[in-house]
DNA sequence: TTAATTGTGTACTATGTAGTACACATGACA
DNA sequence: TGTCATGTGTACTACATAGTACACAATTAA
């Protein structure tokens, strides 16, 4: 991701971004080489604002859940086991029609 | 949950279950304390078992979410991101109904 | 009343997590 | 052509995680 903006613009390059990001240079090419294991949830995140994308994606790209997303699980976690359990082989697109209902309807 | 267990089936002492589970006595001891930190979820899982509870909620207890959920959030996290910050502030029925809804309907 | 069982305090440890710090060869550029 | 920025290899580190091992006083059981 950060190669692709960095084709035209020369402010993302490794050692700027780390920079920016607040870590070391080294350290963020070995992010990107999968030479190190992922980076904490708090630099995922600012990684994610500088790049411009998506924090969750970014996140399980890492293999992690944000944390405000595991609070929600664990206050209710027979509830919320049960639905993603039953939601996990459905298509894409039933779950945005569920995210639109509960969104739309009077639940 | 073990004390109460314990109190009409001597083999639910800290020593018996400890050992059942695999892990030493002093460190189950701590744990039902909160002396340490939570376990791990492999151990976690076994505790679950041996004292007939559900793993997710003992989880939660520990502030954890079980790896198949986490898994299944992973493979589509903008699509699951979006559902529970939805369904945060739902009342309990109106899951439990979703989940029906969804088991029941032809979705 | 002796022997076993119980719960717990203290000390220790191996592995994982999340990085830093510096050195170096390479390529761009002025 | 010398300088500067670039990406990356190597070495190191602090703190967290997930426990073990042993000892000991108090309680229970035979």
């Amino acid at each position: 991701m950060r190669e692709r903006l960095r084709r035209d613009d020369r402010r993302f390059s490794v050692r700027q971004v780390a920079v920016r990001v607040g870590v070391e240079p080294a350290y963020l090419s070995k992010i990107e080489r999968d030479q190190v294991a992922p980076p904490s949830e708090a630099t995922i995140r600012r990684l994610a604002e500088e790049l411009s994308e998506d924090p969750d994606v970014l996140l399980a790209l890492a293999g992690k859940v944000s944390s405000d997303l595991r609070q929600i699980i664990v206050g209710r976690p027979k509830l919320f086991a049960d639905l993603l359990r039953e939601l996990k082989t459905l298509p894409d697109h039933a779950i945005v029609r569920l995210v639109r209902e509960v969104r739309d309807g009077d639940w």
